[in-house]
DNA sequence: ATATAAACAGACAGGTCTGTCTATTTGTCA
DNA sequence: TGACAAATAGACAGACCTGTCTGTTTATAT
């Protein structure tokens, strides 16, 4: 069990996420966690690694809470797809991590306060992305839709759009809105 | 002529983009600008102040720019309106802002930067957005579209995916894909 | 030419950051 | 109980950060 490293992982993501990457100083976390200093150092070679460990955590529970709630939704792959919009709703309401609230994507917020400088975090917010188009795309496919590919593609900037939409501006509607033109697409594209 | 505050906001509003707010150290803006401490502190009372002039000019010259481009496109408006997707592929690929590269949107940078933070930045930042859409939709009216304002946020919300999608991926092609969705979407709200 | 304002260099204080080290305490398992 | 591993507190170094202060030089304008 190695529940002490997972706990300061857990913790890290937490601050990281509501208060950006640079902005969080290691003693925070310590501190909150009640880890010990000496601890990270023997798990983590450097904060830049557990920043890396927090995004890999943040990838795998998004990814899950998102499946899983367009999978509850309705056995459509269509329905499906437009639950999507209803499940980023809820995020942006700050219902979907407990006690996490909405801070915009934790991947773009790593693009960008790492832009050029850590392409390790840089590569692991693109395969984020990448993994949730791919699931996008396999639906479109159960779908029967003729280009399953650019439809996936086109959902996912749809859903890039409501999140930096609803962060910018504070505005949770920007996912009623994108399901609503995710609607049009996909008329298009049957 | 304010030219030394000018040089020194041009030269923040560059490493800002470039490097994140808070990656920038003051040290750093005064040696690539050859402007004095003494001389920041004249003019601004702290970082702060700082980032904020450099997220005004930010405003200006973008919205600037993406005005002219989308008005050099076409007199038609719904031609002007798709011009903008043709504009954000240039900026994607480094060539609308003399040296400054595509680093993602300012705005979105900053306020996830400072996410509750600084209420000031993220003020800024949705103010920028809420005047591009105030264009888009005067777009929208001109084009004599049914309903302008919902029309406009969905533009809006289609550029906000591009630039997201572009930054994080390295895909400047999302310019193009939002530019055939767009396509779409003002066919069915004509 | 001379007065006045602006910008300069550079040292400095006080705080924060990451990462290292030591010495002590806790927990586990034979 | 006793040995061994893991986690603890807390001090510390060295770097960097913002913001202040002093004294000098440059530019402007009468």
């Amino acid at each position: 069990m190695a529940t002490r490293r997972d706990h300061l992982i857990d913790t890290a993501l937490r601050l990281f996420y509501q208060q950006g990457y640079h902005a969080t100083g290691i003693d925070r976390i310590l501190a909150e966690s009640g880890v010990a200093k000496m601890t990270l150092y023997k798990h983590f070679r450097s904060k830049d690694e557990l920043i890396l460990a927090a995004l890999q955590l943040r990838d795998e529970r998004f990814r899950n809470w998102l499946m899983a709630e367009m999978e509850a939704a309705s056995p459509d792959p269509v329905e499906r797809l437009l639950a999507m919009f209803d499940a980023l709703e809820q995020w942006f309401l700050g219902r979907a991590f407990k006690g996490l609230g909405f801070s915009g994507c934790a991947f773009i917020n790593a693009a960008s306060e790492f832009a050029d400088q850590s392409p390790p975090a840089h590569r692991l917010a693109a395969e984020h992305k990448v993994r949730v188009v791919e699931y996008l795309e396999k639906l479109c496919r159960e779908a029967g839709l003729t280009d399953p590919r650019t439809t996936a593609e086109q959902l996912a900037l749809l859903k890039e759009g409501a999140i930096a939409t609803a962060q910018v501006r504070n505005m949770p509607e920007a996912a009623q809105s994108a399901k609503q033109m995710a609607r049009v697409l996909l008329a298009a594209a049957a």
